[in-house]
DNA sequence: TAATTAAAGACAAATACAGTCTTTATTATC
DNA sequence: GATAATAAAGACTGTATTTGTCTTTAATTA
């Protein structure tokens, strides 16, 4: 579970899909005006959001994206795994075979930072 | 509270430093081939350790390192803080001057995270 | 004074991230 | 069927961070 900036811009997309719902779809260019991002990385990061199954998009006229699921079924978690995957904050590559007491420990500590993430939905903080 | 792999050279450095915790003075060329990292580097690392005073130095013969704190006192945190410092995890750069309730909501997890890491102590895994 | 040790800082290579540009594929409308 | 509007894919560049090396300087003991 680590972060970059398209982390902070796909909770914002999504925090603005839930608080869009119902509405037609949004189109590229009026969502990158708004996010104040430009259209070529904002499709980037709306496609790995599609890929995630978190919303869905249509191409063509009048096409656009939209939320895929019940909004009170997105958790922080969801949209930073759909980003970043899921790979831990710390890994120890020095005792190759046995397990590594340090690791255990830092693992537990992100585990705990992870539950929290999975507990918060987006439209907890809309 | 990022970490790299320094800050898992720095946690296994400490391990055992708590391990000989009352015998002589370690130098950095016994450490080095014990943790099998290159002398200079590891000297970066001694050195970040000391300036946070969880070791100290001495330099000369028969100098080296040795630990500045009780060893009950020392924390997972105390550690990567030293090699990381203590910047959050995830800034929000969008809405400067609001509060932003995505970055609440992550620093909270980040500080779940965190507190587990003061919690434990390097002692409890040697 | 010489030998041993740590500290400091310049430097290089590798990696990851942010962001742009161009081309392709899909859909609706006329 | 043609055209316009839209998303997807992929190559590419610049920048920042991290890892690691090398060289020089400072401090301490014998």
């Amino acid at each position: 579970m680590k972060y970059t900036k398209a982390t902070n811009y796909a909770l914002h997309i999504m925090a603005y899909f839930v608080k869009q719902e119902g509405k037609d779809n949004l189109s590229l260019q009026p969502l990158a005006s708004h996010m104040d991002i430009s259209p070529t990385y904002l499709s980037k990061i709306l496609t790995q959001l599609v890929k995630a199954d978190l919303i869905q998009s249509t191409p063509g006229v009048n096409g656009g994206y939209s939320l895929r699921k019940p909004k009170t079924e997105i958790s922080f978690y969801d949209v930073i795994q759909a980003i970043e995957g899921s790979g831990a904050l710390f890994t120890c590559e020095m005792d190759e075979n046995r397990a590594c007491h340090i690791e255990k420990v830092m693992r537990d500590a992100e585990e705990k930072m992870v539950n929290h993430l999975k507990e918060k939905r987006i439209y907890n903080i809309v």
